[in-house]
DNA sequence: TTGAAAGCGCTAACAC
DNA sequence: GTGTTAGCGCTTTCAA
């Protein structure tokens, strides 16, 4: 197992050429200007065949500087929206050969400063990161951008424009929503908003005030309860709602995610509240796996491939450094009208 | 962007110590046997400190040939198994600071190899596989095997010993989930199987066997159906049985996984064909959104968790050229009761 | 306790 | 077309 590799210098021994030569062929310098003779090429090409050479990328990266791996931080991949983007951005990345060094940070800050800079230690080409909750790393992640391509994804930082993100349009969104239900006549909503602390939730709760204030409906019988983001949160929070009676002035109820959603119609199925003809359910997240659940949800679409596809192109810009039009990109979203709403 | 990174030699110039000196602290040496006076320790790691080193791996790896990092492969990481597989292992390599570089081969044996060589290229310490269907590039991974702790995951090839693999027991799984069917009197089952181009479908079909053999039960009323592992080919499948009316002579459909079952269900539902009444239903795998779902299906729970730390384990002891006692690994399986059997 | 120097395997500038 | 050689940044003898 202490197996020494083959290295160039092996192939070079053998056809009697150089390493120069050798590293030439590899990295097919005579498409690139240098020349080779044929005859040299294919010796050397089936001397590497021969003798099983794999290059070394730790010498290549060493000398080059740049190691084609990006690294890509996210809290948890065990969350559907994160291991969508996952998948998305390594089919985007296989395709010009760059690998994923994946990381989590589980909502921690310390994690995820320590994650950074072990991918720094790496080299990598860049970093694709879902920034944890709240902002502790927000200094930190500004000296780090200056070093290296860094891209912020799903969550940004409103307080400063130093960073490229791209995030879902979750205003619109939330928006897009709201003013749906208010034009059903659902004006009394509750909406299950998350935390305060990520951009996400302040900027739903954002795009539902202005639902309202857009179609002149006062928000004075409509309640915003904060949350986490756990399908516990809406049943608690739903079943409250029914046992203390308080249920019955609202005409809705929207969870901050479509796991929230869930917990909501668990709860109103266990107190027998037919949905949507008592009371109209959304979510949020067209979560895939929402076609195996049991209600049809009403939800927004956030458009994770999008989302990553843009993070990706925004990482080769920068690589490339072309000029990039702006630091916020919005990925449009779409509303997806189901049954829970009565649609 | 192009930024020259801090190296040793600029701290050992700053504190007029050798690079020699400097990597020792790095490295913790005098914890290790060589001795480092109190003063230039502290020295060195204020200078550190100051100029923001971050050391570079890529030196580290062609100079110690092992860099700390562990080639994961998987099929997909939208497959709910693969992603708890990729989070249970990347939460068992941080505890020693591996980090995870991760593939897909899209089951895709060409693409595999190639993911292979590209992480032997980065020279990770070991590589975790779940091999794509077929057995195509076994030939292949007997010769990398020699060379690089490799653990295979999920499938394995009945054809090899040479190979570590760490599975779950699906001949297990597959006779307590069918034996339990048996024992409550339904004996004819169709088992939509999936192709029989993986371990895990042939095991499960085994399994399934065997059952019926113990029990003394003939398997002439019961069929095995080859499929895909979609929740369509359960929908379709069943939806055929239905309208050629030969569902009137089973008694249970198995899926072989859960999804599969899911198809089973919906075309049942659309029929108005009652589960458990009229029919019995169960799926394989404990996916974790099954508590979404509409029906509480039985199923089988694989452990994945206890995958993961296995496979994780195995490679640490490869890595110690620890004695490893066994090539295949089983993890035990549990039988999920639930109301789709009637339970 | 510390330093000098020889690699590790590869790229790229320069020379022929 | 091809070879020589100086790095890239770090670890690790070997000496002192």
């Amino acid at each position: 197992m202490k197996k020494r590799y083959v290295t160039i210098e092996d192939i070079a021994k053998k056809t009697g050429k150089s390493i120069a030569t050798v590293s030439r062929v590899l990295n097919r310098s005579d498409k690139n200007g240098v020349p080779i003779s044929i005859k040299t090429k294919d010796h050397v090409l089936s001397a590497i065949k021969e003798l099983g050479y794999i290059p070394n990328y730790a010498a290549r990266t060493l000398s080059q500087r740049n190691s084609m791996a990006i690294g890509l931080i996210i809290p948890d991949i065990m969350q559907v929206y994160f291991n969508e983007l996952c998948y998305f951005i390594s089919k985007q990345a296989e395709k010009n050969n760059y690998n994923i060094i994946l990381s989590h940070s589980y909502e921690n800050s310390t994690v995820e400063a320590r994650e950074i800079e072990m991918l720094i230690s790496r080299r990598v080409d860049g970093i694709i990161l879902a920034p944890s909750m709240g902002e502790k790393n927000i200094e930190y992640l500004e000296t780090i951008q200056k070093q290296i391509p860094l891209v912020l994804i799903d969550r940004y930082f409103p307080s400063s424009d130093n960073f490229y993100s791209v995030t879902s349009n979750d205003i619109e969104g939330m928006y897009l929503l709201t003013k749906h239900l208010l034009k059903k006549g659902a004006h009394r909503i509750v909406f299950i908003s998350g935390t305060s602390e990520t951009s996400v939730s302040k900027e739903r709760i954002e795009g539902f005030t202005r639902a309202y204030n857009e179609l002149g409906v006062s928000m004075e019988k409509s309640k915003i309860i904060r949350s986490s983001y756990f399908q516990e949160d809406g049943f608690e929070i739903t079943k409250e709602l029914i046992t203390s009676g308080e249920i019955k002035s609202f005409d809705a109820i929207v969870g901050i995610n479509d796991y929230v959603a869930l917990g909501i119609i668990d709860a109103l199925d266990k107190y027998k509240i037919k949905i949507p003809d008592k009371i109209l359910i959304a979510g949020y997240g067209n979560n895939r796996y929402l076609k195996y659940f049991r209600t049809p949800l009403t939800t927004v679409d956030q458009n994770v491939e999008a989302i990553s596809k843009n993070a990706y192109d925004i990482f080769l810009k920068m690589k490339k450094s072309d000029k990039i039009v702006n630091h916020f990109h919005r990925v449009p979203v779409s509303l997806v009208k189901r049954a829970s709403t009565g649609d």
